[in-house]
Parts: structure tokens; sequence; C-alpha cells
DNA sequence: CTGAAAGCGCTAACAT
DNA sequence: ATGTTAGCGCTTTCAG
């Protein structure tokens, strides 16, 4: 006996009302509303379903009446797998899974075509509202989520986006905390390693304009606090050179630093704008048999566990409390008044990767 | 002006083919089958949609009518965010997103409230299929998986459901082999710790009726593989202490492997059923300063990223593959004939964690 | 190439 | 406490 398994949906509130010679209100109700009906009837009911394989209300159905999916949906920038390699990523939603368990709420991860233009799984999500994590301004994507008569809230990019929530920290006062740190322990001579800054697959230096031209706000800001943070010592952005990388991974941290320090002998200290990219650094360091912190100094952004253990001087994010905030802003909107930004706290960590430099430069540019 | 986002679903399709003098076929086939219709009228319903803010078929609405809803569901035993949180789970989230991202199909992680009985996340969840990871045999959600009319794949835990696909791995032979590895070096004295046997939160000293009662089929063929092992070097399973802990962490590992050695101070290895749990034990001899392996033996299973980093001896499983396999089971089903079972290979890790003990017994066994 | 008709399975007023 | 009446918004034969 195969049991209800293979049918194929047999059958319907309907047709167990009219087997039971019972309106479909009481059916429905004997699942949504037990108090609507008599206990024994509404055992009748229960028990005739179970007896024909009835599963209970379909919920595309019910969705479809009530209005309500009762999931959230999860747009991410980068293919859905990455949700779960990229340790900030899975911070991010382990945090916001907890708010939707406290709601009661599923997650759809939507499935998107990382570089595909390909909206439909946008348009196919069946959610009460979308949660975006850090895609581009110009994300095809986002915009079809923004066509979806939802609400949406977006974690750190895209900025400003009109009538939708934002849950982020500043990248750019957190990143100036750390140039002031490294500016502070003596460097002069700084590479600095970031993030992918434009739609399409490119790694090497990003000049000025490819800087300014970036379409992630995230990138763009960090590296704006490091060249605040510069000035305020008297290093000109102009002498700084950047290192861009598409993939973010450690293996392309490590890649990039080797191509930085061989275009760039004079370097001190690599600032890069992810840990990730940074254990790459760290790698490359290792590999070159260069010492960290004497020989160079190397620092992060984000304070993932990983970067932690490794000592890395950083900025911690709360990733966690962003997920949870997201969720939160989504969920438990009672105010559906105007658009809130969230701004979390982040905090400057300094590990063992950062030291003052070997002092070449202070016999060169001193007296 | 604040456009689209704040009318509450203002256009449908009827009312947009109203609008434009056409029928709801003509609108809908603009959408869904381009071919169906001329270029020009194509154009002309895309234009009004755009004008009066209709963001497209709703998706909803659409799954009811096609039956097809675009997404699998995910059903996990613990709390929704223990899937971003356990690296095993991770890893094989991982491969199962990349198989519905491959399928274009979205994944739905269903909110299951760990303990509580509370199964309506799965009656509401809008999906074509579910995929269940690693739950216990009696657990009542799973129930309510089975009772829906899609179909179901698990991995690892149940066994041997009706009518459901499953992909695993042979516990019991990979834990054969390690028992064999530990008894091979000359280990006479080893505890062993485990995962939750049981329902109830409970931590402790479990004793055979217990492992025998568990329903968790994997810890059961872990154990038993075990058993297996010592008995063919002629340890009697009676003399092994064997310790339970319900949750799943480092510290539960540390706290479990304390208690363990302070009950049985002869043992000279501890076999873990899992990384994390072993893991904790390694910090509890750190802590303790036992040297590892010299003074203690310490082994895991999964060959989870941080568990291998450590050195740790253990049992490689494909994580990844499970879950890709998982979901290509449950999407790519062209047959859907009987039940198919996919066991995936292991491999034996020897890393630095396990060694021939320190060898008081061969003074005392020996001649 | 376009339209008319017929539901998909359910819930929510509003009666009774 | 139970039934009647209307759809939710869409797709899909089947005719024209």
């Amino acid at each position: 006996m195969r049991g209800s398994r293979d049918v194929r949906r047999p059958a319907t509130l309907a047709s167990l009302a009219a087997e039971l010679g019972v309106s479909r209100t009481t059916v429905s109700n004997a699942y949504n509303r037990p108090d609507q009906l008599s206990a024994p009837l509404r055992a009748r009911v229960l028990e005739a379903a179970r007896r024909l394989g009835y599963p209970g209300p379909d919920p595309v159905a019910r969705s479809l009446r009530t209005r309500r999916a009762g999931a959230v949906g999860l747009l991410l920038t980068e293919a859905l797998s990455y949700a779960f390699r990229d340790p900030a990523a899975t911070g991010f939603l382990e945090g916001l899974a907890l708010a939707c368990e406290r709601a009661g709420s599923g997650l759809l991860l939507v499935p998107v075509s990382p570089e595909l233009a390909d909206v439909t799984a946008v348009h196919q999500a069946g959610v009460d509202g979308f949660v975006v994590y850090s895609v581009r301004e110009d994300d095809p994507h986002f915009k079809a989520v923004l066509e979806r008569p939802v609400p949406t809230v977006v974690c750190d990019q895209p900025l400003h986006v009109e009538g939708v929530d934002r849950v982020g920290i500043d990248d750019r006062a957190a990143m100036l905390d750390l140039a002031r740190h490294l500016t502070g322990l003596g460097h002069r001579h700084i590479g600095v390693l970031c993030m992918r800054l434009g739609t399409g697959r490119y790694d090497g230096p990003a000049d000025d304009a490819r800087q300014n031209g970036a379409t992630y706000p995230v990138q763009r800001n960090r590296l704006g606090g490091l060249r605040d943070g510069f000035a305020e010592a008297g290093i000109d952005w102009a002498g700084i050179p950047v290192h861009e990388r598409f993939a973010h991974s450690v293996d392309a941290g490590q890649a990039a630093a080797a191509e930085l320090l061989a275009a760039h002998p004079e370097i001190t200290a690599i600032a890069c704008t992810s840990d990730i990219l940074a254990l790459g650094a760290l790698r490359h360091a290792a590999e070159r048999g260069l010492a960290v912190p004497e020989d160079l100094t190397i620092t992060g952004f984000d304070g993932v566990p990983e970067g932690l253990r490794s000592g890395l001087t950083t900025v911690r994010q709360p990733v966690l409390e962003k997920g949870r905030a997201a969720g939160e802003l989504l969920l438990e909107r009672g105010d559906r008044n105007r658009p809130r930004t969230v701004v979390l706290p982040t905090e400057l960590i300094v590990g063992t990767t950062s030291a003052v430099p070997r002092s070449p430069e202070r016999w060169f540019s001193g007296w």
C-alpha cells in the first residue's frame, strides 16, 4: 500500500465538503477557525480528510485569496550558492533567518543567474516582500524587485532608493578610522585592494575614473574613507595604488596582493576592503616569506570569524544584526509611514597584522 | 512623485486588457508567449503596462493556475538559522542551491519552530517539492511534508521512507573504518561523544537502551560502526562510555569531553560523531594541557573545513555533493518510477590528532 | 493572430 | 453554528 503519496491531489476542499454534505466554509473553518464550528463536526471533517487523503488547504490557493504568501524573498548579487560560501553573507542570512523564524515567515532564496539579466525569477517569486542584499545600483534584478508591489528592504547597497528602507553601516567613517590607524602607525606607502567596482569582469589597477564610476556605493565609500584618512596625514590619494578584483575570494586576494606588490615594492601596508581579500593578501605574504606585520601590514574589513581568528586588523561590522534588522524592518512594519534607515555601529579591531613599518622612510624622509 | 511603489496592486491583467480593449488572453500572451501576437500589439501592451504600473502577472495567481510554484522547500530539524551556522549544513545548502539555480527554481527555507510541533509552516509553503535535511524519524514536520502531495527527497535521515528518494552516505561503514584506524593504532580505552539521540533535551552518558532507542539513524549507524570495529579488535562495546549532547556546538563538545574524561580517566582516545564535537574536545584538551595526539587521540566525522584545517582525523563526506544530488533528484526527475537512493562515497582522513597511545596498557596488558 | 469561456482551490463577508 | 455568494488573478483549451 502506498498511501496518499502517489495520488495527484485527489481531494480538494470542495470535494471534501461535497462528500460530507457540508459547505466549503465549514471545511475551511475546520482548518482555519476551529472555534467557528462544533468540535464533533470538526472531528468529522478532519477524519474524512484523513480518509480521503486531503492534505489540507492548498497553500497557493490560500495565498491568492488572502494575498499573503508567508515568505520573504531574498535577492543577492551573486549566484544563489554564494549566500552559503561568503562568511559575511552567511552571518547576514543567519540574522535574517532569525527574524523570519520569529515572524513565522519563510525565506525564499531567489535564483538569480549572476550576470544574465533574466529577471523572471524575481517575477516568479511568491513573496510578501523582498530583502535585497548588497547589489549594485543598476542591477536589473533589483529593478524588477522595485516593480513588484511589495515592500522592500535593502542591506548596504544601493543607497537612497525612493520608498525603500535600508540597513547598513557607515562604511566611510569606519574606513576613515582604519586609515587613521595606518597613518598613525607611520605608514606612508599604502596599497589598496578592493572588491569589484563595476559590472564587467575586470581585474587589475583601478584608476580614479574607475573608482568614481563604481556602481557599488559600499566600495566607493570604503575607498573614500581611506582617501579622507590619508589626506589628513598629507598623503595624496593620487599616489595610492588601488587594485580591484572581480571575484571575491581568498585566491583573488592573494593574486591581487601579488600584483600590487610587484608593481609597487615600496608599499609597507595593504588595506583591503574585505577580510576575504585580506586573508588572500596574508596568504601571499606567507608564500613570499614576508613577515606580517614586521615586513608588511595587512588590514581587512568585515570582521568575519576567520579573519578575527587570523588576528586580522579590521573593522568589525555586526553582520548578524544587519540581517535581523533587515528582517524586522520588513516584517514588523507597523509604521508604514516613511522609509527608515538603520545604521549599525562598527568597531575598529586592532589585531596582529598591523604595526609600525620597518623604517626606511624615516631614514629618507626625516629632518 | 513616488512612482508605482505605493499603489496597492492597482492594475491586474484584466484591467489592463480592459484599458486596452483587448482580451486577457492577449495580455497574458504578451508576457508568456511573445510569439502568439504581433510585435506592435505586444509593444502596446507592454507600454500600457508600464504606464499603469502593472508589474506583470501575479506569481501566486499564476502558480495556482499552472500548479507550479517554482520553488523547492527545505526542511531542517533545527531552527532555520541553524542552516547558516553549521558548516556541514552550509555545505549541503550550497550544493542544493547550485542545483536549484541550474533549474531556475527558488529555495524556500521553511521556518520550523524547533521543538514546537507547529506544523503550519509546512502547510503554508508554496513549493513543488521538499528537501528534508537530516531530521529524526518521528519529526512531526516531516510527517506534515509527507502529507503534502509533492515529491520529497531526504538527505541522511530518516532512512527508508515509502515513496521518498534519499541521498546519504554509508555512515556505518565509514565509522567502521575509523574504528579500525583507532584500534589499529593500539587504542583500547576509547570514549565516544555523540550528537543527540532523542527528542528530549538530554546531556550525559547514553546507555545501551538509549543508543538503541535513538530516533536518529545516522547516530545509530555511526555508533554501530564503532561497535563493529571495536568488536573486531576484541573490545566489548559494553565497556565503551558514550556521552551524548543535545546541542551541536563546539561548546557542547568541550563540555562533553570534560565530562567524559572526568568519568573515565583511563581513556586514550575520543571518537566523536561529528567534527564540531571533536573541535570542542580539542579545545578541552588544550585547556587541560593535554597534548593531542600524544596524550589523547581525538577524531571527528564530516570533514568540515575547520576540522580539516585543525588537522583532525576524521571521515570526509561530500556535503556539497549531497546537496546537489538531493536537488537533482528532486528537480530533474524524468524517471518518476520507483524511489532512488544515492549513496555517496566517504574518505577516511588521517590527520594529526590521532596516534599510538602512550603505552600504559602495554605495560599492564603485555605478556 | 485574437477572443470567449471555464475554472485552478480557496477564504471572507454576509446571511441564516 | 453553518451555508451562500463572490471573487482573488491568472492560464488555457477551443473557436473564430
